[in-house]
DNA sequence: CGTTCGATGCACT
DNA sequence: GTGCATCGAACGT
C-alpha cells in the first residue's frame, strides 16, 4: 500500500519514526528499484538552523513549504542528489532526509548506477549493503535526480509503500554531516543494520 | 585509530 | 566569492 498524504500530515518526528521500515519505490526506464528505510533525519521549522528553511523561504527551499507527501530534492557538494519526504500541514516547513535504505529489488540496476557514480574513483564493486547507505549513495542507486523534486510520494514513479514489515526498533541520535543544529537528536535509525550511515555506535 | 582533502555545481549574499 | 544535510581515498599517529 501507497502511503497517503495524511500519513505526511503529522508531527515531522513521528513520520520520521514510522518511515523507517517503509519501503522507497523508484520506477525508471531502466527498471525498477526499491529499498527499506532504515534511517532518516527530521529538518523542522525555520527555529531549526539546520533545516534549509532556517533563513526563511527561497527559490531552493520552496518544497519545503509545500503540501505534505511530496519530494524535496536537491543538489548537495555540487554531485550529491539529496531526497527529502515534505511533512506537516501546507505551508509549515518541514521534512524528512531519507539516509539510507536496505536494498530490496533491482540490485544489479543499482550496482550498475554506482559504479557509474563519478565520485567511485577506480573501485568497480559495492557490497549490497553499501548500496544504499548514505543519502548520496541511494539516490545514485536508485536514479534518483533532481528531476523527481516536487513529484508526490502518494503515487507515480516515486514512492514510499507500507509493504506490511514489521516496524523495527527505532533508535535516535544527533544528526550527521551538518555544521549547526547538532543537539536535536533527530535521526531515527534501525540500530545497529549494516546499511545504516555513519560510524556504529560502539557497546 | 584519527584527520585532511579533492571532486563538483549551484543557491545565496 | 562562499559554503554546503557527501563520498572515499590518502594520509598521519
Amino acid at each position: 500500500m501507497i502511503l497517503p498524504a495524511g500519513f505526511y500530515e503529522r508531527p515531522t518526528l513521528d513520520v520520521a519514526h514510522d518511515l523507517i521500515g517503509k519501503v522507497l519505490v523508484h520506477r525508471s526506464a531502466d527498471g525498477v528499484t526499491s529499498g527499506m528505510i532504515v534511517e532518516a533525519e527530521a529538518y523542522i521549522g525555520e527555529d531549526d538552523p539546520a533545516c534549509h528553511a532556517a533563513a526563511g523561504r527561497t527559490v531552493r527551499n520552496a518544497p519545503l513549504y509545500g503540501p505534505p507527501g511530496i519530494a524535496y530534492v536537491y543538489l548537495n557538494y555540487g554531485l550529491h542528489d539529496m531526497v527529502n519526504a515534505v511533512t506537516e500541514a501546507d505551508g509549515d516547513p518541514a521534512a524528512i532526509l531519507i539516509r539510507a535504505l536496505e536494498p530490496l529489488d533491482g540490485l544489479p540496476l543499482m550496482r550498475k548506477r554506482r559504479a557509474l557514480a563519478p565520485w567511485r574513483k577506480g573501485k568497480p564493486v559495492v557490497p549490497d549493503h553499501e548500496l544504499c547507505r548514505g543519502p548520496g549513495n541511494l539516490t545514485r542507486a536508485m536514479g534518483i535526480t533532481l528531476a523527481d523534486n516536487l513529484r508526490p510520494l502518494t503515487a507515480g514513479a516515486l514512492t514510499i509503500q507500507d509493504q506490511g514489515r514489521v516496524t523495527p526498533f527505532v533508535v535516535w541520535d544527533s544528526r550527521i554531516g551538518i555544521r549547526v543544529g547538532t543537539d536535536r537528536q533527530w535521526r531515527a535509525s534501525v540500530a545497529g543494520h549494516r546499511s545504516v550511515s555513519g560510524r556504529p555506535v560502539r557497546g
